[in-house]
DNA sequence: TATTGTTATACTCTATAACTATA
DNA sequence: TATAGTTATAGAGTATAACAATA
């Protein structure tokens, strides 16, 4: 365990940190229930499907499209094999590295992502913006940015050194 | 919805929604590694405990404890049961009223949270805090605070409405 | 009738390990 | 050897609906 010189947290950082955690979970449950009604998708799957709308040509390789979406490499396989049977998307081997997996959104994804685009957007507005100034939100956005980078370059260094769990935060080793 | 009024958000609230997205989940996916080693404890069997362990007398009725920590009765029953046969708490039906079920943290239930807690506080530091300034704990602690009550108010809760939750943001079914 | 909680069931999702193939 | 991805499989978790009991 700790080697005695973990003090508490501050009951700021406690607040922090369990209303990061509710606020992420109810945000998340609330807009997964519009996604599905309006487009029978998966929180998940909208992820993937946005990024895929994000990135330039609505294609990317396996890998990059993970981040920060999906835990291991099974679960994005098992993720993207439905949404390619649902014609979202299309997966093909990349020209330039044979063993990379490209995933294109099709017309198909665009639609469905265009379908459910402008309700997610009201629940958001509803569920979480209606309550935060401007200024809150610029906060927000900075602090969890920051944030955000930070876990993703989180280098392994456990807090749980027992069993020589060597797990990235990111991404798991084979 | 689709009748004018709906502006898209700005990139700010954007950035802010899936950074709050990312860090809940990262941070979550993170800390349960160290729950599981630490104590085999579930992310929502921890925080079930951790309600149970700030309540008073370490007593809670089933409804109350579901708040924010998981979206079904059902869900709630099975993590209680699993909870009940490893002899972290007890059920019994409350005195007041025989219909409800009150749940107690026993005493190996109050180890498992020692045991796992000095842990779970120096991943936090290492994995949250430890990016961010006082002054961004501060600023976090207020604007989740506030969007926690904003997303309490409004009902997105399937836990305690029956059969009326037609009060869902998204549109409605087929 | 409405509320509290349980059960039965079906389903989704996730993770680990073994595997193929390319680099 | 290391990397990218798939497959097989098994287990955990969830939601819905039907149910019983109490208010």
């Amino acid at each position: 365990m700790t080697d005695g010189m973990s003090e508490s947290l501050t009951p700021t950082e406690l607040g922090a940190y369990f209303a990061l955690i509710e606020v992420g979970g109810l945000l998340r449950h609330a807009v997964e229930q519009q996604l599905r009604e309006a487009g029978d998708l998966s929180y998940v799957q909208f992820q993937l499907l946005a990024r895929l709308g994000d990135a330039p040509g609505g294609r990317q390789r396996m890998t990059d499209l993970a981040d920060g979406v999906v835990y291991s490499r099974s679960g994005l396989t098992y993720q993207a094999q439905l949404l390619e049977q649902r014609g979202l998307v299309t997966r093909s081997p990349s020209p330039e590295d044979e063993r990379s997996t490209v995933v294109a959104l099709t017309e198909g994804g665009r639609d469905v992502l265009g379908a459910v685009f402008p309700g997610h957007i009201e629940a958001l507005r509803i569920l979480l913006f209606e309550a935060l100034s401007g200024d809150d939100v610029q906060d927000l956005a900075r602090i969890l940015g920051r944030a955000a980078d930070h876990l993703r370059a989180n280098p392994p260094r456990s807090a749980a050194p027992r069993r020589r769990s060597e797990r990235t935060v990111g991404a798991p080793r084979p």
